[in-house]
Parts: C-alpha cells; structure tokens; sequence
DNA sequence: CCGAAGAGAACAATCCTTTGCAGTTGGCCA
DNA sequence: TGGCCAACTGCAAAGGATTGTTCTCTTCGG
C-alpha cells in the first residue's frame, strides 16, 4: 500500500516493524524470515509475502541495532603510522580487502608516530563501536596497547612488533632482511655500502640495521659513519644525504647503497641521477618493496600474506573461534627481486 | 567496592547501570550528570559520588547505544579509487585530519575504479552505520551516488565530480590544470611537448587534456599524437610510454613532458635518466603534486583545503546547520611550484 | 470425544543510552 | 496548617533487531 508504486526505492526508515506491520506480522517473525531462523515453522504463504515487501521497501537491517544486540560492529580498526607510506597505504589495501571479504568494515586512523595521538585515537576507539584493531604502529613506548588489553579489545600487531610483548604478530623478520640485503651486496664484491633507514627507535627498522652490521661484522667489515644515514623520513631528506655521501672523494664514496625503506629510495635516486651517475655500473642500489613490481632490486615484503593472516587470525579471535594453526606471532619470508640495479663490483 | 583495588583499570563491560546501582541512583541520573544536562539540577554531593565512580570504574559510554538512541554514529565514511596513490592518500590523511577534529572516525574503502565494486561497498555503507560519505571516486558511470540519493545520505564530491550533475563538491577545475601546465610549457618556448595522463573517461581527467588542447590550439599548435600516452595508470606503464618516445628519432622527441598524474611522474623519470638525459637542459618536466614539497616543477593541487571544506560542508549537513557562505561547489585555485625541472628552450 | 503433539506465530526481554514527564521531599509563605 | 514552589530524582518509553518462551490453533491417534 505504502511505496507501491516505489518500486526499487529504498527508503531510510524501513524498519522491520514496518514490514511487520504492512504484512500484519510481528516483527520477530521478519527477523526470522530474513535470518532464515531453523527453529522457526513458518507457512510458505506468509514466508512469500514477508520476503515479497522486504524487496519492495528496499529494507535493510539497521547495523546500529544489530550491533548493540549482538556485541559485535563488524567495523575493525586500523593504526597506521603514515598512510602516504606506500608501504602502509599498500598494506591498508591489503586489509581493507581482506576484511571486506569477511563482512568487516575499516576504520583507518593516522598517528604519525605520535604516541600521545595513538593513545587518543586509541581511547576513543575504545567505546565500543569497533569489534578489533590492527596496529602497524606498534612502539614499545606507546601505551596504547596496554590500554586494549586492560580494556580487553582484541587486537594484533602487523609489520613492527614490541620488543618484549608476545602480542600476536605478523610481519618479517627485520634482522634477517638485514642479513640478506648485507649479503647480497658482499657477495657482489662491494666493500663501501651505504646504508640510509628511518627512526631507528622502531624496533623493525632497527632491527634491520643489527642484521646488516651482524653480516658486515662476519665478514670483517664495518659500517662507515659517514655512509650511515639513519633517522630520515623524506624523500627531500635521503636525496640531501646521498648528496653529501657522492660528495666526498673517490675513494670514500659508497659503491652499493643499501635503503630499506620504501620512502627513501626515489631521494637516494633523485641523487644518483643528479650526479649523471649510471645504476648499476657506478654505484648498485638495493631497495626495499611492498608492491610486487618494484623498479629497482629490492626485498620485498609479502605485504599481502602479512595483512589476510592478520586480519583472519583477528577474525577468528572475534569469534571466539579455535585457533589451531594459527601461531599468534608468524614471520614470514623475504626474498630479493632483482631488477638489474645492483651488480658486481670489479674488485 | 567492585573494583576499588583496580584503580585505573577499565572495565569494558562499566554501563550506566553498573554505574547507578553501585551508586545508588537511577541510570538516567548518570547520564544526565555525564552530559550536564541543564535540565537536571543535582544535588552536589551525589554528583560528586558519581564522578568519582565514573573515574574509578573507567566508564565510557557505549557508541553504539548512543548512535541507535541519538541517530548518528559519528562516522564517516569515504571512497577512494586507489589509496596506494600518493594524490588519494594524502587527500585521505588530510580528511581523516579534519574529521577526527570534530569527533569522527573515517571509514576508508577502496573501489579500485570499479562501479560494480563501488556499488556494493555503498550498499552496505546504507545500513545505518555511518552518517555521510566523501567520494573521490566520482563517475558518470558509477550508479553509487543516485543510491546514495535515493537513500537520502548525505555525500560529498571531493577532487571529481560528474558531468551533470549538481552534486556538492570541492575540487580543482581540471581545465585550468591544463590550461596552466600548457601555457608555462608554451611561455617557455617549448614545441615538443608530450602529454601523459590515466583514464580519459574521469571527468577530472578528460578536462586537464581540454585544458592543454585549449591552449595549443589558441597557440596554432596541436598534440602530437606520438606525444600522447594516456590511459596509463602504473610507474612502470608510464616509464615504457616514456621509452618509446625518446627512441623517436630527434627532431620527433619532446623537449618537455608534463605529466599531471603524481603515479606516473617517477615513471617518466625513470625512462628520462636510463636515457641518460639531464634535466632541465635536455627535457623539461612538469608535473603534478598533492603534497607542498614536491620534487619536480609541479602544478599544486591544495588538498588540505579541498579535505577541509569537504569535510566541514558534509558535517554541516549532517547537524542540518544552514550552510550560509558555503556554496556547494567549489574550485581551489592551482599553482605551479617551481623546482627548476623546466626550463627555457632555445629556439 | 478427549488429550496431546506439533505447526505457526506472537510476546517479551535484552542490548545501552537518552530524555520527557512525573513523582517525592523539604521549606517557606500566607 | 494548607498550599505551593523549588529542588532533586526516578520512571518509562524510545531507538531497531534478536531470540527464548509462550500461546493458540489444527489435527490426529486412541
């Protein structure tokens, strides 16, 4: 009677009374018809008519209602320390797509490192409204995720890790993508590597620096102070160090350039090619990737793998699921794609 | 006397009721003192009683309580085509900025460009649990928005818009872009001048090449069409494009690129330096920036005032405010930002 | 012909907060 | 002392969906 001729037009305020009450029902038998309730008789006629205006209204439960019945938002939550990170925004990616396959939505929120602005984000994602949360800014400063456990919101860490949490996490591990950047460029005869990175109070990043010198200490190397440009974030920021590096005499600049982090090597590259310099014949570059199609050698990261293992062990812990094979903390492996940027080194 | 020991330690399961029976009073009384309702004087020592109860228990109100009751849920929700690309996840940032100001989340979908997946992402954002989008995701072949329309929620258009539609929206007008970048190239005496861009059908991006045609045409000079790659979306397609030009025999090369699209900028570069040519004496290159501090010459889209406006015109229309200065559609104003990457060409 | 099984559907409580309205004191004035 | 106004606080409904329980018929077997 109402909207008949509406055909296909939904309207906001179709609640399941309404729908009841146009059929001449109880709301609880809508409920039931739409869930397909089996512990429900329900003649086929009255079945037909529920189901016939449900369609004609457009009606769809309200997720606000449903939520406060049923415990359960089906919103997650992601912390992500730089967004215009390509490494974070293609981590976003990977979960938001994973998480929609399961019914979730995702709150994306920025902290910019902040630890202060963590705990804030933190707090008010604490009223309830989301169901769990990712964090790929864990610190071991930030007290953000002994609020969630205090407050006992599931959550799990992905990419960094705390030193001394046996949070559930999943990522790489940062020493051995040290170890094998170090190796690869040894291997290639390199005997001056430049090493650029990011804070180093991150335990991933500096974790990766522990795995470099480790292989540099083996081989009777050290790392050159001079060549070591550590705590950058910007592109403008590695462009100005490599300059400074190609700056000096012959003798003393890099030959290979190690740069594991994704924000970094456009600006050791803006240097390189400023110079007229040619990759690889006068100086090899390894980066570092999140993408599957990096333009230069770099390892790379299985972001993908790292973000639906996440969210699925989440999911699971959501539901109260088992989680049988499921180790809560899963590092996993990391390889080189060459792309033709890094070569032997003429000894 | 539950929970006295655990001074600090939040109960996630603390509602009003827990509140008011530990207290001795009535929930509504809680809540009352919680908002100050004016309406409600209360004695001063009972309020004292239950601040402190409030304090000690870690009480937080339950969102989704409070959105089924209030009818808003003080989340947003916005689409994005792709948030690996620089442009979107620093508009991203910028919005997520301004609305965690006033008190929203942000829900961040990826749409890939693709109707189909942005139709269904819409529909399951109509179900109540969010208060209004922001789609950068504007098409004329994307039947999200009339949903959106037709389920009466409130929307926003940021960077694209549709053709004929009057859609609230705050953007760049994309024929100046065009415009700007051709008449600096022009002004600078250049003849060769080669075009890359993404996918024509974006009204945002079909402008900028109107733009530019405007101009050569108005200069008695046309767009080569072996200078014109468009429809290219990765680093990796745009630096091929960029090969196969400068394997043009010389007097067929461009002198200058403009590239108004930030994912192919690096592409272009690429192929520009394995030819081993220096910039800006053997090619000049314009390109296109979101952030302030880009590397190369760019025209500057203001993102943050774009997400601002946006995000302050939606809430707006949320609390039904009237939106007196606020006209629904507004054009920033672009600049180019010089980072000596053009130059003059000799003639 | 009566009792009971069973199909079919309604009732009511619950999730938690907000808010209009009504109720209970006490004091003060006439 | 009756009446009235404050001051203070509780009651109850509403918001929309879910679900255990109860109720009402049929129908069938004994």
């Amino acid at each position: 009677m109402t909207n008949g001729n509406l055909t296909g037009v939904a309207n906001a305020n179709v609640s399941l009374a309404t729908i009841a009450k146009e059929v001449g029902v109880d709301p609880s038998l809508v409920s039931r018809v739409l869930r397909s309730d089996p512990s429900a008789r329900i003649s086929p006629k009255k079945r037909a008519h529920i189901l016939e205006v449900v369609e004609r209204t457009g009606y769809r439960p309200n997720r606000v209602a449903q939520s406060l019945r049923m415990r359960q938002t089906h919103i997650l939550a992601m912390l992500t320390p730089d967004i215009t990170n390509p490494f974070h925004s293609w981590l976003f990616r990977a979960v938001e797509a994973r998480a929609n396959r399961s019914g979730y939505d995702v709150i994306l929120c920025n902290t910019d490192d902040d630890a202060e602005r963590s705990l804030k984000v933190v707090t008010t994602l604490c009223e309830g409204h989301i169901d769990g949360l990712l964090l790929a800014t864990a610190r071991d400063d930030d007290p953000s995720i002994e609020m969630l456990q205090r407050r006992n919101i599931p959550y799990v860490l992905m990419n960094r890790r705390r030193k001394n949490g046996d949070d559930p996490w999943f990522g790489t591990d940062s020493g051995r993508v040290g170890r094998i950047g170090g190796e690869h460029l040894l291997s290639l005869g390199h005997k001056r590597i430049a090493y650029f990175d990011g804070d180093l109070t991150v335990e991933q990043i500096e974790g990766r620096k522990r795995g470099l010198l480790e292989v540099l200490d083996a081989a009777d190397r050290s790392l050159d102070p001079e060549l070591a440009a550590t705590e950058l974030s910007t592109r403008l920021e590695a462009r100005n160090a490599m300059q400074t590096m190609l700056a000096l005499r012959w003798e003393k600049r890099p030959t290979a350039v190690f740069v594991p982090r994704t924000t970094l090597v456009d600006g050791v590259l803006d240097a390189v090619h400023a110079a007229g310099l040619t990759i690889p014949d006068d100086i090899s570059i390894l980066g570092f990737s999140a993408v599957p199609d990096p333009v230069i050698t770099s390892i790379r990261v299985p972001i993908n793998e790292i973000a639906e293992r996440a969210v699925e062990y989440l999911i699971k812990t959501l539901k109260s699921e088992p989680l049988p094979d499921d180790p809560p903390q899963v590092a996993f492996e990391t390889t080189i794609i060459d792309r033709t940027t890094t070569a032997a080194w003429p000894s």
